[in-house]
DNA sequence: GTCTATAGTCGGATAGAC
DNA sequence: GTCTATCCGACTATAGAC
């Protein structure tokens, strides 16, 4: 098999297997995750995950596949959207972190991919799965900001969405934490606002 | 001994343990590092690491505290330069970036604690590690951007940094990346630039 | 296709000689 | 303070019954 396989091509028993696993990859990291526990997940023992997978390794990469799998879907319809590019990036701004939000094993999977992932792999994840969104990322950030860098831009905008995701557990002990900045309506906004107009688009003197 | 304890009060063996134990814990994770790896690393026998730490959780409990010791002195510094607020922010920005850029170990080690760290570990990480130059932060954004919430301010220009920095290792494969990317003082001129005046700061129509 | 049983390895941790 | 030797449980993976 490639090395992000189709999903639609696994029996039922393996899909379970792999929805089982997602979850566990993505709170405790490959060597922190055993096949007996992934099997115990499932409801089965862990001799029969070897009859649907050669290796944890490719069990590992197929819940990957899966988890990564149709996120090009929400992200697509926000970016054929009509309208100003203003009115397009803050469309975009609150349906991806939306999106990122609510999809929590995704985003620590691709965390640990970026620290964990080799070359290989790497550009596989870049190629297949990230290439066209982040296209349409950096095209909606050259409307906004003709002449500018349109990949720093891209990665700016993932970036600021993602980190505040990514704080979440940590900020109510930092100074200003509040409950509020859980809600990604709130990120969204703020993050519109900085990219609009810079950390003084928000200002009230 | 506390959750964080004073790295001066190892003894110099300890402190080479710790030494090797950094890199290793930031690259592969906790579950990911066996003991025996780290003792070869030192050149030591697994047992004898026991005489100097009770168990793996402290060991690397030890680790983190002496990686993230003493990251305060070179943000205070940088803090603490007088200038209007906007230059106070650029030349933040900039050593920041300096500063992740060049301690990788922390930062991998950063990331892997705020997504397997419980309550009780973050807690202290904040109140320990990050609140003084977190509310240098805040301050600075507040000088900058009076009115507007000073913690998601802070938040977004530390993710800004780094997330360029994450994502170092894959946006080659992704479109428009370009080794001057990876150019620490290009990331903080991108960052200061949408900081300061948004994505069209840097628009040249 | 799932099971039991188990091989073979490696993990954290300890005992005790030096 | 470091070592050798070892315990014992957990790990990945396989063999073979059903």
């Amino acid at each position: 098999m490639t090395i992000l396989n189709n999903p639609k091509e696994f029996s039922e028993t393996a899909l379970s297997i792999l929805e089982h696993a997602i979850p566990l990859f993505a709170e405790k990291g490959y060597a922190g995750v055993s096949m007996r526990e992934i099997a115990q997940a499932v409801g089965i023992r862990a001799a029969t995950i070897y009859h649907h997978f050669p290796n944890k390794e490719a069990l590992h990469l197929g819940a990957m596949a899966l988890a990564f799998a149709d996120k090009a879907e929400g992200m697509a319809q926000a970016l054929s959207e009509p309208g100003t590019p203003q009115d397009r990036l803050r469309r975009l701004i609150f349906r991806f972190t939306e999106l990122m939000s609510r999809d929590r094993n995704f985003r620590l999977l691709l965390q640990r991919e970026l620290m964990d992932g080799d070359e290989a792999r790497l550009k596989v994840l870049a190629e297949k799965v990230f290439k066209d969104q982040f296209n349409g990322l950096a095209e909606l950030a050259a409307s906004v900001s003709p002449g500018c860098d349109a990949h720093l831009l891209a990665i700016s905008m993932a970036g600021l969405v993602l980190y505040h995701l990514e704080t979440g557990p940590i900020r109510k002990f930092l100074p200003g934490g509040r409950v509020e900045h859980d809600d990604p309506s709130v990120i969204a906004g703020h993050v519109t606002t900085i990219l609009l107009h810079g950390m003084g688009g928000c200002a009230k003197p």
